[in-house]
DNA sequence: GCCGTTTTCGGCCCGACTGTTTTCAGTCG
């Protein structure tokens, strides 16, 4: 049982305990015990095998015996209890922005809703506007929250697919001697979200009915959707849909090359080969020959693969014909940035504000990292939800980390402020504060609902304040929760142009922010990017990993990548 | 439900915004 998943029930009981009508602070008890657990950094079961889950903080007796039951029977009875006066689907309805937990109570208690169906009929036949307090307007706004709900397509993050996918492969990998296993599609491609699961597996024939019997009765699967000898198709628990293509040896690199796409990217190397008298597919590459059988082609990899074309390898991050092929062609595809080049993190938090760990965990985890430096950059006073910093407990920071940085060798720790972004382009904290700091990271946190030219001068605001250096999840959005706020993206990234403004791209996994496409027109327009986790936890410095993803996706080197720089270097980049 | 104490109960990160109100409840970050 992981973290994340012990997690989601106590927020389960939280949302339910609330539309039960129980008082608010029990339900927060619940959440803030989910959010500690799902970024610490032990795994849960550790925690309560060494009888210490009541250290956790927010964790006390009740929902210590809570999380025992959960890891070992996956529910608790009195999440159970509950079920049985709230139905489960009315969860769904919280989903729904604007509609909470008391809206949920009074839908399912005064016209019967119990799930998105019940909403849909209820909203059109007129129960809901005959409720006491739904306006036309409220009315208006679950429509189309509603209507926006059904119209997200059921993606998931790459952060969730990408590690259950390698575990399948593993598995395979372990279940027949010999057998290659490897993660093809967009997780491969690294995509922000996934559709499907795609493995590609390769083994001898006499294997082939132990790799398919390992796959389709593995751990968490819900459905077996296809089970022949060379496609396997299964549904898992959460819903997520895993095929597995079986080959043989020989045809592995095609195989790979075939199922990590994209689709675009095949049709233009097909039509390539064709000139040149070959044919490829997912079994090999072929010589066409008229009135004779087509000739195989041995290919030991992938580079040779493209070798054969006249092509310089194409990373899969780039296989989306937006370019690639042309300028594989022509030798002039750029060098992508690797996480060796990262040496450090500027956007992190620490339990000054939101986040969990301490500055100096923070930092020797970094430095264990071999990272170079850390910016500490919690949030100001504006977001005071997550106790942000006012001018003197910056102070008080800033005292702190100049004596960390006695104290823990080999790293330097910038001081830092995520400043908020406020009406009208003001900063939340005044100027003279934020002099004082190594790196300011300027966000937007409030006022999603502003139009485009608010939006934007609130923007240039940051951009235009001498002190700001880094624009922090410049769009704003969560990924299948939350759209961008509005923005004209090409005028913002010609307005960091002329300031010489930093972009971020923000690599918490349901951020991405700035994603790939944008982070490609800031290498176009000249546009540093900083690669950040925005973590708030030990845990949290791992998601590196997708912000560079995001970034080779982007087609970003090293030296579009601000946090590649020497710590000399990137301070005199940001005037420091 | 947790936590800390003023030790057995009272406070809990809190302010902005919105739609519906006419004085506020609900949602959100």
């Amino acid at each position: 049982m992981k973290n994340s998943q012990v997690s989601q029930v106590l927020l389960m009981i939280a949302d339910l305990e609330e539309i039960n009508g129980e008082e608010a602070f029990k339900a927060m008890s619940y959440r803030r015990a989910a959010d500690y657990i799902s970024k610490m950094s032990e795994a849960i079961e550790d925690t309560a095998s060494r009888d210490a889950l009541q250290e956790i903080p927010g964790v006390g007796r009740n929902i210590a015996q809570k999380i025992k039951d959960i890891i070992g029977t996956g529910t608790t009875k009195h999440l159970e209890d509950l079920l049985t006066k709230v139905p489960e689907e009315l969860l769904e309805l919280l989903k729904i922005p604007g509609l909470g937990p008391r809206t949920a109570s009074r839908l399912y208690r005064e016209t019967g809703v119990t799930g998105i169906g019940d909403l849909e009929a209820a909203l059109k036949d007129g129960r809901v506007a005959a409720l006491k307090g739904f306006g036309q307007r409220r009315v208006q706004a679950l429509e189309k929250g509603l209507h926006d709900l059904g119209s997200r397509d059921r993606r998931h993050l790459l952060a969730y697919a990408w590690p259950v996918a390698e575990e399948i492969a593993q598995t395979l990998m372990s279940c027949a001697p010999g057998v290659r296993a490897e993660v093809a599609g967009s997780i491969r491609r690294r995509k922000e979200t996934v559709g499907d699961v795609d493995i590609v597996a390769a083994c001898n024939e006499e294997n082939v009915p132990a790799v398919a019997r390992c796959f389709l009765t593995g751990r968490g699967i819900g459905e077996v959707l296809a089970g022949g000898p060379t496609k396997c198709s299964i549904r898992l628990d959460g819903g997520m849909q895993v095929d597995l293509r079986i080959v043989r040896m020989h045809e592995f690199t095609t195989a790979l090359h075939h199922f990590t796409g994209s689709k675009e990217h095949h049709v233009h190397l097909r039509g390539i080969a064709k000139d040149l008298g070959l044919k490829i597919n997912e079994y090999g590459v072929f010589k066409e020959e008229a009135g004779s059988a087509e000739e195989p082609v041995p290919v030991k990899d992938e580079s040779e693969l493209y070798r054969l074309l006249g092509m310089d390898y194409v990373p899969p991050e780039m296989r989306e014909d937006t370019g690639e092929v042309e300028a594989a062609l022509e030798s002039r595809l750029p060098s992508l940035v690797e996480t060796e080049d990262i040496l450090g993190d500027l956007h992190i938090h620490s339990n000054f504000t939101d986040g969990i760990d301490s500055i100096e965990r923070l930092a020797r985890a970094a430095a264990s990292r071999g990272y170079e430096y850390i910016a500490i950059t919690d949030h100001s006073k504006a977001l005071a939800f997550a106790r942000g910093l006012d001018e003197e407990r910056l102070s008080q920071q800033a005292e702190l980390i100049d004596s960390l940085n006695k104290s823990v060798p080999g790293l330097r720790i910038l001081k830092g402020i995520e400043v908020d972004i406020l009406a009208g382009g003001k900063m939340d904290l005044p100027d003279d504060a934020l002099r004082r700091c190594d790196v300011v990271v300027a966000s937007i946190h409030s006022g999603f609902r502003n139009d485009q030219e608010q939006i934007y001068s609130r923007l240039e605001g940051a951009c235009k304040n001498p002190h700001v250096d880094i624009i922090g999840h410049p769009t704003g959005r969560i990924i299948g929760q939350r759209d961008p706020y509005p923005l004209d993206m090409p005028r913002l990234v010609d307005l960091a142009k002329k300031t010489g403004t930093v972009l971020e791209i923000n690599a918490s996994p349901d951020r991405l922010d700035m994603s790939d496409q944008y982070a490609r027109a800031c290498k176009q327009a000249g546009v540093r990017c900083s690669i950040d986790t925005d973590a708030h936890s030990l845990r949290g410095l791992d998601d590196i990993r997708f912000g560079i993803d995001v970034a080779r996706r982007g087609w970003l080197g090293k030296d579009d990548v601000l946090n590649t720089k020497r710590l000399h270097h990137l301070l005199a980049e940001i005037g420091k």
